[in-house]
DNA sequence: AAAGTTAGGTAACAATCGTTATTTAAAAAG
DNA sequence: CTTTTTAAATAACGATTGTTACCTAACTTT
């Protein structure tokens, strides 16, 4: 009996992602995305309830893709090194994206940073396979390791240092093998 | 001729100032100063040519505040160490602050992270009274011990995680003792 | 083919913002 | 005491938002 529809949620939702990892949530209206789908506003809100229900999805899908690089290579033999680069290279291919998980506390983002409290076992057994420190040792060598990591990750986001894949590669290992020599004398 | 001023420049400064403190930029707007102002939006106007002005003039007395912070010991035997702290405490006095000076870009902030390419030799000098390293190795050092001040100060601002003045003292002075003690071997 | 359901467009509403025209009145000079 | 200057208040305007009432028309079912 109706109309067939012709805009569909995710086709919303898409354009509205698109948009923030532009412009992030401050660049983020009901009309700019109408405009983009080529529509009015009315098939926006036939699929979300209002704009925060949309920025929601959008924070998810954000998320989703933060995960995404988090878990590459997290079963290569370099694990635990690639954890760290990829931290880095999402802050340096999603600067927005980068911003909103973790330079900004907004009504969305959740407890996610990764400390040495409520990190995985996992992940400090992958570390000690590269250092061969102790479990409680290597627990406090992550927690410096990380926060240097995420140091970076939020010079590159802002785009305040102009890191090149290598420098970053570089300045990450040397780090680490330089505070590895200081934790085994 | 015309009657007394009653509400100074300063006045409305200071309470521009005061709320961006409390809320950052976007909690910033003309009524809101006027409300605590106790009077109309007039007085701002009188004093600034548009908000533009006014948020300039905020800006630099945010940045006042930020360079008292760095100066403060200075001149101290351990002028280094306290460099690093004292950047960490600006983020966590002034968290809102800190944001608006190193973790978004906006039209209003000048280049002034401080790396090892714009930094001064005496910086590296105080460092080398530390650290006893070379000067072209301790400008290595200087980057990486300066991007983990950031990370942390970065946490701090943020509220990501909630360190005691003793822990960041403790993180700090840790990190850079192991570094130390790499760069040594 | 008629009817009902509803997708989408138009356009309006209210709220919030920067900005400003107009008015009021305070105070100094004559 | 009158005049002149201008600080400040009032209130409006225009832009930009989120949101929605109303209308049109597409399409399935009968």
């Amino acid at each position: 009996m109706p109309p067939r529809t012709i805009f569909e949620k995710e086709q919303v939702l898409n354009i509205a992602y698109h948009i923030v990892e532009k412009e992030g949530f401050e660049g983020l209206n009901a009309r700019k995305i109408a405009k983009e789908l080529n529509a009015s506003v009315h098939p926006i809100f036939k699929h979300f309830k209002d704009m925060e229900e949309l920025k929601r999805a959008v924070y998810e899908k954000i998320y989703s893709k933060y995960q995404e690089y988090m878990l590459s290579g997290a079963n290569e033999e370099q694990a635990y090194k690639k954890m760290g680069l990829s931290y880095i290279k999402f802050a340096k291919d999603y600067p927005e994206f980068f911003k909103i998980i973790f330079m900004q506390k907004t009504n969305l983002n959740a407890e996610n940073f990764i400390m040495a409290d409520n990190v995985g076992d996992d992940v400090i057994e992958k570390g000690q396979i590269l250092t061969g420190l102790s479990f409680e040792e290597q627990k406090k060598f992550h927690v410096k390791v990380w926060i240097f990591t995420h140091g970076i990750a939020c010079l590159v986001a802002t785009n305040t240092v102009k890191f090149s894949d290598v420098e970053i590669e570089e300045l990450l290992t040397q780090t680490v093998k330089k505070l590895i020599i200081g934790y085994k004398n």
